[in-house]
Parts: structure tokens; sequence; C-alpha cells
DNA sequence: AATTCTTTGTAACCCTTGTTACTGTACAAC
DNA sequence: GTTGTACAGTAACAAGGGTTACAAAGAATT
């Protein structure tokens, strides 16, 4: 585990520190689409992204789901992080988007590690900053896009995210995931499709301008 | 400064971190309208509010606007913060809702107060927590709902804000900040009255319904 | 091969929101 | 008072996207 840690976070943590993470953390492995965090989960470990991907979720009363970012290797969730501070029930859902390998940290240590280590600091404030980044970008998308242009940008997202330019997903699975509905995603990417820009096959779709 | 500092802030902070701040912030006032911070800006201050209110905007490339939310007394901008730290430009414009008063720390300080002062780091901690709850709330108003309870909303939010249920806007105006035309607002305000929700006059609205 | 289930394509229709255009009214400046 | 300007009301129409309904095509099961 330490040789994997030095791997993906030696250039911003301290030997000392990465060692105190690779005692107390735990391994996780989480194949891709099992849930990892539900909405009103009390948060009891802060997940450090070792590889794969995650995908954010944001859900309101009636049960209508929207896609809020993707995290990768090196990530931290921000949400939980700040949960696990607030002591406060998490606001999002997490969803593992690939076979997903975490270091699962107590919360107990946060507070220690914060005031012990600047890069701890250094990273926990570079967290919150790309995950209110990543917020706006999500601000920007449903409030300025069409939804054929917020379609086009999620596949593409959806491909770097998995590093593969064929997406595996069905159309009913995308229109959750921008709250909308199955009938104006296939229409828009048919539209796509006769437009040279994607390839549709059943339960996948190939993007061909990325 | 030092007695209002205390009030505003003598419950997070410790005397010493108080003591600081009054030495090394400077006071400044903004009278309502006015523009704090504008996109693209390098910020080298970062304001802690101590009366008045602030308001948040998005803006795209088209010039397109978006309010993302209102800051209140004992807040600080997590934006602002996050740039400070980051070095980075700002992302949105703050705008004065009323005339306010700011406490302008140098970001120097910043880095040294949060190795020192723990009351700090929570501070610090707590306002990127709120920050990203509310851009989470902007997330579902903008998402999950229609344009006649988002302006519902918006006007109770303002109402609020300035602790008064008469609110002066121009129809064009609130269209500018819920990113929607001045025909449609004057629409749904109408309607909103026939039902007994508000009242209309030139300039100025009163929300019936708290 | 026949049946069933899942996925996709598509038409028709409706509602919400955005656009254009025109009118009337309050208010300030002259 | 007259004029000009900002603000508000409203009609008519367009466009985007949500809904319902049904058909066709793969894939899986029997």
């Amino acid at each position: 585990m330490l040789q994997e840690l030095k791997e993906a976070y030696g250039f911003i943590f301290e030997d000392d520190l990465i060692e105190e993470i690779a005692q107390v953390g735990s391994l996780q492995y989480v194949v891709a689409g099992e849930k990892i965090i539900e909405i009103g989960d009390y948060v009891k470990m802060m997940p450090l992204l070792m590889e794969g991907a995650i995908k954010v979720m944001r859900e309101d009363k009636d049960g209508d789901e929207l896609l809020l970012y993707f995290l990768e290797r090196g990530d931290t969730c921000a949400m939980t992080l700040s949960c696990c501070l607030g002591q406060t029930k998490s606001e999002i859902r997490a969803v593992a988007e690939r076979d997903t390998k975490l270091i699962m940290i107590p919360i107990e240590k946060m507070e220690e590690w914060t005031s012990k280590y600047k890069s701890w600091r250094d990273f926990v404030f570079e967290s919150y900053h790309a995950r209110l980044n990543e917020m706006l970008e999500t601000i920007d998308t449903i409030a300025f896009m069409n939804m054929d242009q917020r379609l086009m940008k999620y596949l593409q997202d959806k491909a770097k995210i998995n590093q593969n330019e064929v997406i595996a997903a069905t159309h009913q699975q995308i229109a959750y995931d921008l709250h909308t509905s199955r009938v104006v995603i296939s229409r828009l990417l048919k539209k796509l499709e006769i437009d040279g820009r994607i390839k549709l096959q059943r339960n996948s779709i190939e993007v061909l301008e990325l």
C-alpha cells in the first residue's frame, strides 16, 4: 500500500504523512456500479481515490436525479470531507463509475493531520477549491446550455473518465444522469449521429469528436 | 473595530485572533449596488462581512448572468478564499446587495492563521461547507424547479436578506438574476399577484407569503 | 423456432419558456 | 403642459423539451 500511496500522492504529501495514511487507512475495493455513499448517510470515513472513478449525484425529494461531477485518482470527495468535519449527513450519492480502489481514513485523523501537516491542509483546501469549481461548471452547464450541448459534453466527459471513446450506457441511464427523459435522449442522440459526431450501437455509444 | 469584531465573530474566534484581525484588517464600506469583485480579478484580500449583504453572481462568455447566492454578516466568500489560496482569478462577481461593511484581510495572513489558530481553520472549513451547500441549493433550484417556483424563492430570499418584505427591483433586474427575460418575469409576477402571494407596485414588490 | 424482455426509433401532442411587438402608464426633465 | 424615458402589461407566436403511445429490433429464455 505504501508504494501505491507514494505513486498517487507522493508529489503532495510528506513521507511522514504517507506512512500515517498507510497505517490507519484501510483499503477498499468497489466494483463499477456499486454505491459508495447514499444521501442521508452519516460519514465516518474519508475516502482517498487510488484508482478508478466515482460518479457524484444529487437527488431531490421526488427522486429526480442529476449528475454533479466525476472524481478521479488523486481526488477526494470534498462533500464528504465537509460532512466529516461538520458531522452532518451526506447531501450527495456516490457511485463507482469504474472498478475503484479507495483508502478510507477515519475522520478522527482529519483534525489531527490538519494541524500537524501543512501538505494535508493544502490538500484539503485544494480539494475544496476543485470541488467548488466543479460545482460552478455544473451550474454553467445546466443554466447556460441546451440539452443537446449538455448531452455532448456528458458523452465527452464520460469517455474521458472511462478512458474509452466507446461509452457503455443505455439511453435511459443517460437520461437519469441528465435529469431528462429517455425519449429526449434518443431524439438528440440520433441527431448527433446524423451530424457525424457519434456512432450509435445497442448499449453503447462511440464518441467520434473528442 | 475591536468591539464590532467581537460582536460579529466573538463566538468563533479566540481573543488573540480577533486582535490580530483588528490590527491587520482594513475596514471598507461599500454602498448598495457597488461592485466588490469582478470575474477575472486577482484577489489580494479576503473579505469578512461585518454588516450588510452581498450578492454573488456567475456569468458565462456570452454575458448571461445568474445569481448564485447571498452572503450575510459572519460569512466570508469561500470562492474568494479559494482564489486567495490558489492564486487564481475570481470565477464570480460580487456586488453589494445592501450597504455593506467589510474587513479586508491580506492573504498572507491566511497561511499563517491556518496553522496558528484552530478557530480560524474551523472557520475556513465551515465557510467552505456552507458555500458548497449553497451551491447545491442553487443547483437544486435551477435543475428541479420551474420558473414560477424559482421566482417565488428568489423573492423570499431577497426579502429575507434585505430584512424587508418590500423588494426594490424592476422586472428586468429580476430577469437578469434568474437568467430569463423581462416578459417572462412580468407574466409570472402578475400570476403570483392574482394568486395573492405578492403585491406589485412600480419598482417594488411586496412579498405577502413569507 | 417461439416467446419474452430490453432497448431503441419515432410520431403526435402539450406545456413551459423565450421572443417580438405593441400599448399604456408613471415619472422626470424641459 | 409637453416631451422623453423607464417600466410594466399583454398578445401572438416560436422553440425546446417533456409525455404518451406504439412499433421494431436485438438479446435472452424456453
